[in-house]
RNA sequence: GGGAGAUUAGCGCAGUUGGUAGAGUACCUGCCUUACAAGCAGAGGGUCACAGGUUCGAGUCCUGUAUCUCCCACCA
């Protein structure tokens, strides 16, 4: 028997457990099943968790909710991404430790204890939010089978000349000393001082302004840009200039469409390198590299006194320096916008450092993405045109290189004599460079070897989670006949980055895409136009609050909300209606079941209409249903079957009631076709219902029907029609329903109690064969005493009210 | 600055190819109906962001504007 009230917390906790015992969700190696296979996103454990995670992850639990109910047997991990600086950071300062002071495979090992507990609290609250992951298939970015991958990985790439080791400017994080991406960028609005500088031309002819928020980077002006156009300054192009304060140094005047005619002065120096025009001009006019900001964001010994200074002081320095030497004529304070590294928020410089690349950017290779996307299943299709417009625009390769101390090391020497990168062996793998030495001999003949001390950029990583998944360090034959995955899913902020990079090693490594379909969800926002943020910790809700109150079930009900892909807001009254229905399926199912206990299905030789029709229009339902999910639409699929229940609910349970409670007044058959239509419809409603909120349809399952369906979790059950016999009967039930309807339509009208009996109805209709079949039925919902029938237009016309 | 999406009832949202604006919730009116008042029945409520245009007809198509979100670029 189900309890009287639906414990929320209590039930939800039961089954999570129940389902991780009995290993419910578990991947059957040796099943007949077809495989659905989820490249589930490994996500960052830092910080605290909010709704906003719960959002994303659950409407892709039940695109795989409904796949194992296809009868497919799911490969669905859950792994986490680890090997990066977020984590570098966390252990440092959990544990106070300096991540240089120890071997990297301690400190690594340190890491992979320290996450274990976070991990745990990630993993917990999936589990809590009822994801039926299969949580055995886990895995960190940074144990050995990952760095295994990512090691082979870059190996094949580096072998076939994809990836290649270059010297190049890129962003560079002073704070963090590593470089970062241009994706882990993010503006920041900072006040700074426009400077006003008198640049001495070097043949005596006088002076030009220049216009500077950077003056510390004197030192490495390299040269002097105006716009061809320009006709103050068109005269100047070719000639030399002094450097102020540095004067034993002259530099040209050169002419570039980049230089904005209407900005500061209208004349640029281009330093190496103060931001991305000068990376531009220092390679378009082979200037000369004059670094004078080292790793840790001090000047260098090029800037002679003010050598060892950080950059900010040294501004101040030169300022003043300036000021005496009378260079500066003019002041503004202004805001600008500068880019910041988006874990620090300190301001990026460019320097210079050997990185490796991949390749990425070149036009054949920019079409081979289109087309690859092209290939690719979008969930919603309108997401394929951000992916076509990154990679229309994309033009750098992908820089791997990150001068950290933690992560996947790069498993490669340096021959001493000749600088040939000479790789370790697969077998071998993983390696640290670091720890062992290179056993071997060099082609030029040197065995001497300098090991690669940089890292892996965490997305070098996390970008074969596909082949993570499918084991393809240790068996590619293996692995390439599980590619591509089924469906991956993502919030579409990280289309074009964690996508895209996923997309292009599948095709390096295996020649396919790494998944056939694509899923993105959107974010679910705090409050209009803002979203959920971790730096802004504006939750209304903590989620543990959340589920305690409301649970799982409901929290999945609001993420199921709205069309796929779109942002929605978080409200406390779209919780509330998901609340609505867990009380109504407990109540609705508890009601039923009532009429069930005693009650072995058997299907019976006479099925009532109303019973008929009640099955029929189950069917319909469930088509309408699958369908949407077939489209991805969980929304939409969520609010279909919602819907039919409350149907059944407010419809079928009234007409049924009678025959259900007094088989000594319409028979012990009347009773058993209504049980059989019961059983059948309950099920079929509560399984497609478990899909959105699989606790309390789980509690109602094991109640009752698992006696008679041998699953032992609803979860394991199939989704199909039910079997009865094909029949026209849906429109007719409908008017039988639009009957019942009418009346109580007059008696709310007129203020009556529903159970007000009524002396007569005449129904009119041109067929009423159908509706004289459900006579008793109608006159036992409606507390009708006698119906009277005629042969016209459908109309009900209603009589006296018995006083 | 460029690209993508959004803007519809008090609220959070649906609206397929152009053809009288939809459910839920809230509010209101009633009803304790042998499961559920966290329920049931019923009613009201919208210049579809704004301004133009195409069309016999526009929430829907086109152009522009505003606001929000995301992505990219720029920022001497």
């Amino acid at each position: 028997m189900l309890e009287n009230k639906y414990n929320i917390g209590e039930t939800e906790k039961k089954w999570e457990k129940f389902w991780q015992e009995e290993g419910i969700y578990k991947f059957d190696k040796n099943s007949n099943k077809p495989t659905y296979s989820i490249d589930t996103p490994p996500p960052t454990v830092s910080g605290e968790l909010h709704i906003g995670h719960i959002y994303g992850f659950s409407q892709a639990d039940m695109i795989a909710r409904y796949n194992r109910m296809q009868g497919k047997n799911l490969f669905y991990p859950l792994g986490f991404d680890n090997n990066g600086l977020p984590t570098e950071l966390l252990v440092e300062k959990k544990k106070k430790i300096q991540a240089h002071s120890i071997p990297r495979e301690e400190f690594t090992k340190i890491a992979l204890e320290l996450v274990d507990g976070y991990n745990q609290n990630y993993r917990d609250m999936m589990v809590r939010a009822g994801m039926s992951c299969d949580l055995s298939l886990g895995y960190n970015t940074i144990d050995n089978r990952s760095q295994k991958t990512s090691q082979k990985s870059f190996i094949d790439l580096a072998k076939r000349g994809i990836a290649y080791r270059e010297n190049k400017p890129s962003p560079w994080c002073t704070k963090c000393r590593t470089s970062v991406a241009q994706f882990e960028l993010e503006d920041k609005d900072l006040d700074s001082i426009f400077n006003y500088l008198n640049f001495k031309l070097a043949d005596g002819s006088g002076t030009i302004p220049i216009a500077t928020t950077r003056p510390e980077f004197l030192p490495a002006c390299v040269g002097i840009f105006v716009n061809p156009e320009d006709n103050r300054y068109k005269h100047l192009v070719g000639k030399l200039v002094k450097v102020p304060l540095f004067e034993d140094r002259v530099v040209k005047i050169y002419a570039d469409s980049k230089v904005g005619i209407d900005k500061g002065t209208g004349i640029v120096m281009c330093c190496t390198f103060g931001d991305q025009t000068d990376v531009e001009w220092w390679k378009e006019y082979k200037l000369e590299l004059k670094q004078a900001i080292d790793d840790g964001g001090r000047m260098t010994e090029i800037c002679g006194k003010y050598a060892g200074l950080k950059s900010i002081d040294a501004r101040k320095a030169v300022i003043e320096d300036l000021k005496a030497a009378n260079y500066i004529f003019r002041q503004d304070p202004i805001c600008h916008t500068v880019k910041v590294h988006e874990r620090c928020e300190q301001p990026i410089e460019f320097l210079s450092k050997k990185q490796w690349f991949i390749r990425t950017s070149t036009p054949q290779l920019k079409q081979t993405w289109a087309d690859l996307g092209n290939q690719l299943e979008w969930h919603p299709e309108s997401m394929k045109t951000r992916y076509m417009a990154w990679v229309n625009n994309l033009n750098q390769d992908w820089s791997i290189s990150r001068q950290r101390y933690f992560g996947v090391p790069f498993p490669v020497w340096y021959c001493k004599k000749c600088g040939k990168p000479n790789f370790a062996s697969i077998q071998d793998l993983p390696v640290n460079p670091l720890s062992t030495e290179f056993k071997g001999k060099c082609d030029c003949g040197c065995t001497q070897f300098e090991p690669e001390s940089d890292v892996m950029d965490t997305w070098a990583t996390s970008s074969v989670t596909p082949q993570i998944n499918t084991n393809w360090a240790e068996d590619e034959v293996g692995s390439n006949k599980k590619m591509p995955m089924d469906m991956r899913f993502a919030g579409r902020d990280i289309i074009t980055t964690w996508c895209l990079r996923t997309i292009i090693k599948s095709y390096y490594h295996q020649g396919c895409l790494p998944w056939k379909s694509l899923i993105i969800n959107g974010w679910m926002m705090a409050d209009k136009g803002i979203k959920f943020s971790k730096h802004l910790n504006n939750s209304k809700m903590g989620l543990n609050e959340i589920m305690e109150t409301y649970g799982a079930d409901v929290v999945r009900y609001f993420s199921a909300n709205g069309a796929y892909g779109r942002d929605v807001m978080f409200n406390e009254e779209g919780l509330k209606d998901g609340y609505k229905l867990l009380n109504k399926i407990f109540n609705g199912s508890k009601f039923v079941l009532n009429f069930l206990y005693d009650y072995e299905p058997k299907k019976p030789k006479e099925i009532l209409p109303i019973d008929r029709y009640i099955m029929h229009k189950f069917n319909q339902a469930y088509e309408k249903t699958c369908a949407f999910y077939n489209d991805v639409e969980m929304g939409y699929a969520k609010a279909e079957i919602e819907k039919f229940f409350y149907f059944f609910c407010d419809n079928y349970i009234e007409l049924a009631k009678n025959r259900l409670y007094k088989p000594e007044i319409y028979g012990q058959a009347a009773k058993e076709s209504a049980q059989w239509a019961s059983y059948n419809v309950l099920l079929g409603m509560l399984k497609l219902l478990g899909i959105t909120m699989p606790h309390i349809t789980e509690e109602i399952y094991q109640n009752y029907f698992k006696t008679y369906e041998k699953e032992k979790s609803i979860h394991l059950t199939t989704l199909h029609p039910i079997d009865i016999e094909n029949e026209n009967i849906i429109e007719k039930g409908d008017e039988v329903i639009e009957i019942i309807s009418k009346i109580r339509q007059f008696k709310s009208e007129n203020k009556l109690s529903l159970k007000t009996e009524i002396e007569s109805i005449t129904i009119s209709n041109s067929n009423l064969e159908f509706i004289k079949q459900c006579e008793a039925d109608i006159k036992a919902v409606s507390a009708v005493r006698n119906i009277n029938y005629a042969t016209c237009n459908f109309n009900v016309e209603i009589g006296k009210v018995v006083e």
